[in-house]
DNA sequence: GGTTGCATGTAAATGGTTACATGATTGT
DNA sequence: ACAATCATGTAACCATTTACATGCAACC
């Protein structure tokens, strides 16, 4: 999936600025799902709109560059359906808190708890910004599916963290000890 | 987490070829964390060689190319343990299958459906091959640990596609009918 | 006084994928 | 016959990241 297709999907929620478009795979609904960065984004907005994939407003700001609002066109909307029609290219993960949990045993035992402790805090976090989100109820099925997919995801590895943290801290504190004796 | 730094962490696991590499990323105990291809790893290798990180050692064989064997220095061991020392940068998720599950209302139900069950049949297999597995035991804890992370992962994303399949279905279903009138 | 948020964009550099090149053997 | 497994490697292409460029307002 290229970003531009990723920025198609933004704008069938809405019309939105590139800086809207980013913000939504940081914070929004998309965030986790995919990514996509100012670099990436605004190239591919000029090309689909050249494409008649989009259409451009713009705003004048006082003391800040016009602001670039864009729309789908019908064209940028069949598009869209005809990229969701597609077989799903497989899951990416890149993972470097799993490879470095995956040698746990190179690691000082402090050192790896605090890793899982940041990142117990990291779901906390996230679970705690899902779950307050008021206005799901009025989102799409979709919307509240992937939703559902992604508290389910996270309750699952948090708890399994919390659930197996002390188990993996003491066999690496045994297993150092016997490697100095 | 750059191709080289995963090359380190594969051999610390054991002397290994490129070809053995690629393999531990896709059915070994490392896949599904990180991903690297052929045109990532060689030349990974080539240049860790070069950095004295790894020795090769090539051994001839019948009709098919030398294989060559890299095997990890000390400089390369410690080369991984600064790797592991850093902070481990976020996660990165690229899923399609989410993407246009979140767009479930443009689709077919049919096709909905497909993908979901398509998901569910490659969830039933990852977790026959990682329950099956029966060297688990002797591994260090660290494997283990990140082991029993995909498990408890995959199983909660399984389920959770059991559980609502029905009820999203039924949805778009509503949805497109009261579209239609 | 420094960071964050708003707001757009470009360019260089990095890094990785994909396709190609080669080729025997084993299984369906 | 055709696909898959074993086995290495190169090169062109592509995409993305990162840094740069600009600049005000609000908050701490």
């Amino acid at each position: 999936m290229d970003t531009r297709t990723l920025c198609l999907g933004v704008l069938n929620r809405g019309d939105a600025s590139g800086y809207e478009i980013k913000k939504s795979f940081e914070e929004g609904p998309l965030a986790h799902i995919h990514e996509a960065s100012f670099g990436a984004i605004y190239p591919a907005l000029t090309r689909l709109s050249d494409e008649g994939m989009v259409d451009c407003h713009e705003y004048a700001q006082d003391k800040r560059p016009d602001k670039k609002v864009y729309s789908l066109t019908e064209k940028g909307r069949s598009a869209l359906e005809d990229a969701l029609h597609a077989a799903p290219a497989p899951d990416k993960v890149r993972s470097d808190f799993l490879f470095m949990l995956f040698f746990a045993q190179l690691l000082p035992v402090e050192r790896l708890a605090a890793l899982i402790d940041a990142r117990i805090a990291w779901y906390d976090e996230i679970l705690e910004r899902m779950t307050s989100c008021e206005e799901l109820p009025k989102r799409p099925a979709g919307e509240r599916f992937v939703h559902g997919f992604g508290l389910t995801i996270y309750r699952a590895a948090r708890d399994y963290l919390i659930k197996n943290r002390a188990a993996l801290l003491a066999e690496c504190r045994g297993a150092d000890q016997s490697a100095a004796e």
